[in-house]
DNA sequence: GAGCACTGC
């Protein structure tokens, strides 16, 4: 039974009157308890202390410990004199950056861990240690190193961001500007490159798009694989392939080596470094693991205990600590590992005496605490599950907030989510106006995506939304649930990335060690059927037997292979048909990516409409959701007219095709429309229609051309049909008592409120998605005549 | 009557 929140308006009369009594003293309220990473970390004897006070101390130490080596980076010399004057001194002024870097004093052991026949290095680099940038420079001119490095990203702003910042270390101009650059990068819709690049950085995706077309890398020397400790499933699958690559024979890079350095925040490595070893152990290779703790030591006193001491279960944070004290090798014969200290200040943890049920509450209680008692400047971060719970705590703040005596600091709050528009998204990044404290209330995008400055204490409620695929009821789940220990930790972490900083946990610390240790990988959360098929298209016959670094299960894998079979992107014998080629190339799943070719087998004219529709489906909401009551009637009003009664599908073709229509102002015919002009705007239409040209989806003659702005009812039918192609398993029809069950599974289903067809009763409903949060809804949905969904099966 | 976060030649 969780107590009914509060309303804004109970609270400023009743209990906020004057402001801050009802809620708790902080020292009395809150159990504190030093984080004593730090303090382990200033007592390493073999490195000089490190104090939390600035950057500039750290960076004087740590630039000393370069010099005693006497050491320069080759990297250096080797391009310094094609640079112009000023490209030099800017470079110059970088490069004292660059040593100041904690990584920098291991340039010369990580070049040393890929020499030879040691092709795997596993790296574990804390955030700020300078790993993304610096690890590919100190490669580049290694003697293996003939051809390009690849270094890849979960994101598409990091991949662009860190090329950037590389070409600009190393005095080069970016990617495709002039034929003369080193660095480049390649992420959807946005590739630049040049010929003489030798450090790229792109997506995860992007590289397995690559890997299909050239399966044994051969303009890669190197591939650096970052930020693995995220998981997704793209960086499981690249771990795999990579794993492949490094254990097999080399004929297919007539001989060249591939060396391979996995990179992580975390530490993590040893499930790593098994899969690795396992990988030569497989392929016949000598299985030699040689513990080496400790510094230098020779690895006589290789003890598994060391190594499992540094992954004790119990305590996350204990590893980072042991870690930082001592540099823990690990070595075998192909693999070396390195650990790097990260830059992050000490921060302070809190915890609740008591667990609370409601964390929206707690939060605006322990938001003004902070708020009387902490010094300025310093912002606040707070950590909510989703858009519902921070525009409900933002509500509050703001109330409670206009109840504060004119001697107290302002407060701004910022709320900070995907769906937010782009432009009130950049407001978290703007300084806060003198005297004023800014509150950014945020969902899990701040954990990872969205880097806020200033921001000195972070507030973490220890939920978070999560998505889980249910491979026997086909749906998704979204469910508030506890995060990880990692999680944890992460969100810790952005409050010392400037400063010391302060965590207050909205839970106790029993609940805190009570957490998983990790968060559970993408790849067991997530419908498989993309996976599977990217495998298959890379000629991966056994999935099952493929080497995951966490194995899914063989449910999920059997559904995948189901409805890969059903698409007709496999054949009987469970090999890939040209279908499914046809699907593996285009950026979308494979139902999607099923509907598209059955589109080109109807013609040019479907073709392209389902396209329009698809792209749609692909980008952010086309129909934004609206804060108040008045917008929201006034929306439902205009967009009535855009409205079709077959469904979403064709409701989104007609916004297109209106759209297009509109040969003036198309900004303002998409306010009037209470449309997003943002999402109008759409790259992977145009993405869409070239891929559909390259593979010859179309006849040779046939182009898009801009077509009807009006579709006939037979044409209707056909899309719709098309779209029972990729998801006829995606269906429900009507019961006697109005409410719809599904095809498969008889199981209910709600039609989204989201939908142009809520509320409507028809025969038969086909839906893109199938998702459970309070209840089960599908969405994207369209009506369908039932007698159409045996009809797509024949062939 | 409702929308965690990413990604894709």
């Amino acid at each position: 039974m969780e107590p009914k929140r509060p309303t804004a308006k109970s609270h400023a009369h009743s209990v906020l009157t004057p402001a801050f009594q009802a809620i708790p003293n902080p020292t009395n309220g809150v159990k504190r308890k030093r984080d004593d990473r730090f303090e382990r970390t200033a007592t390493n004897a073999s490195s000089p202390p490190r104090k939390p006070d600035t950057a500039q101390n750290l960076s004087k130490s740590q630039g000393n410990g370069q010099l005693q080596n006497g050491k320069q980076d080759p990297a250096h010399r080797s391009t310094d004199n094609s640079l112009s004057k000023p490209l030099n001194e800017k470079r110059k002024a970088l490069l004292s950056a660059r040593k100041a870097l904690p990584i920098w004093p291991h340039a010369s052991e990580i070049r040393e861990s890929l020499r030879g026949v040691r092709d795997v290095m596993l790296l574990v680099g804390e955030t700020g240690s300078g790993k993304s940038t610096q690890v590919p420079q100190f490669l580049m001119n290694e003697t293996w190193c003939q051809g390009c490095i690849a270094i890849t990203q979960p994101r598409r702003v990091a991949a662009i961001s860190l090329a950037r910042r590389v070409a600009e270390e190393m005095g080069t101009p970016l990617g495709s500007s002039s034929p003369a650059s080193k660095v480049g990068y390649s992420v959807r819709f946005d590739t630049s490159t040049s010929p003489s690049t030798r450090i790229k950085f792109l997506t995860e995706g992007m590289l397995l798009q690559e890997m299909l077309r050239d399966p044994w890398l051969r303009q890669y020397s190197a591939v650096i694989v970052d930020e693995v400790h995220e998981r997704s499933v793209n960086v499981d699958l690249v771990l795999g392939f990579l794993r492949g690559i490094v254990t097999g024979d080399k004929k297919g890079r007539r001989g060249a080596p591939l060396k391979v350095a996995v990179m992580s925040a975390t530490a993590d490595i040893e499930g790593l470094f098994n899969f690795f070893d396992e990988g030569y152990a497989a392929a016949g290779k000598i299985k030699s693991q040689i513990f080496t703790p400790g510094h230098q030591a020779d690895g006589e006193d290789d003890s598994e205990s060391s190594w499992s001491g540094l992954s004790s279960p119990e305590e996350t944070e204990g590893k980072t600590k042991s870690s930082s004290d001592q540099t823990v090798h690990i070595k075998s014969t192909f693999i070396s590992t390195c650990y790097i200290e990260g830059r992050q200040f000490p921060v302070q943890i809190m915890y609740l005496p008591e667990p609370v049920q409601d964390f929206v509450e707690t939060a605006l209680r322990t938001i003004f605490q902070i708020h009387y008692k902490e010094p300025m400047p310093g912002d606040l971060l707070v950590f909510l599950t989703g858009q519902d719970t921070v525009e409900a705590l933002e509500k509050l703040v703001n109330e409670y907030a206009q109840t504060m005596g004119p001697e107290v600091p302002k407060i701004l709050t910022l709320p900070l989510f995907a769906a937010l528009p782009q432009s009130a998204q950049q407001r978290v990044f703007q300084r806060a106006p003198p005297k004023t404290r800014k509150v950014i209330l945020a969902t899990n995008i701040a954990e990872t995506s969205v880097t806020v400055p200033g921001v000195r204490i972070v507030v973490d409620s220890g939920k978070a939304k999560i998505k889980q695929f249910r491979n026997r009821l086909g749906l998704d789940s979204l469910l508030v649930k506890p995060i990880s220990k990692s999680a944890a930790i992460q969100r810790k972490g952005r409050a010392g990335r400037e400063a010391a900083g302060q965590c207050y946990r909205l839970y106790t610390e029993q609940d805190y060690i009570k957490l998983e240790t990790d968060t559970v990988p993408e790849i067991l959360r997530c419908d498989l059927s993309a996976a599977v098929l990217t495998m298959k298209a890379r000629g991966v016959d056994d999935v099952v037997g493929f080497p995951f670094l966490t194995k899914p299960g063989r449910e999920g894998l059997e559904k995948a292979l189901l409805q890969l079979l059903q698409l007709g992107a496999l054949n009987e014998d469970g090999k890939i048909s040209e279908t499914g080629r046809q699907i593996s190339r285009l950026p979308l799943t494979p139902a999607l990516g099923r509907v598209i070719v059955a589109a080109a087998d109807e013609g040019m004219g479907c073709l392209s409409e389902v396209i329009d529709i698809i792209s749609c489906l692909s980008v952010e909401n086309i129909f934004p959701n609206l804060n108040t009551e008045d917008t929201k009637e006034q929306a439902e009003a205009a967009r009535q007219e855009l409205y079709r009664r077959q469904g979403d599908h064709l409701t989104l073709l007609a916004t297109v095709q209106a759209y297009a229509a509109e040969r003036s102002d198309r900004k303002a015919w998409a306010e009037k429309y209470f449309v997003s002009h943002r999402a109008m705007q759409n790259d992977v239409r145009k993405q869409l229609r070239a891929q559909c040209q390259q593979q010859k989806l179309l006849p040779a003659t046939a182009s898009f051309d801009d077509h009807n702005t009006t579709t006939s009812e037979a044409r209707t039918i056909k899309i719709l049909k098309c779209f029972l192609r990729g998801f006829a398993s995606n269906t429900a029809r009507l019961m006697p008592d109005g409410s719809y069950k599904t095809l498969v599974g008889n199981q209910t289903v709600a039609i989204h409120p989201s939908s142009v067809l809520f509320g409507k009763k028809v025969e038969g409903i086909m839906y893109n998605e199938f998702v459970f949060t309070n209840r089960s809804y599908a969405r994207n949905v369209s009506a369908v005549q039932m007698d159409w969904v045996g009809e797509v099966f024949v062939p």
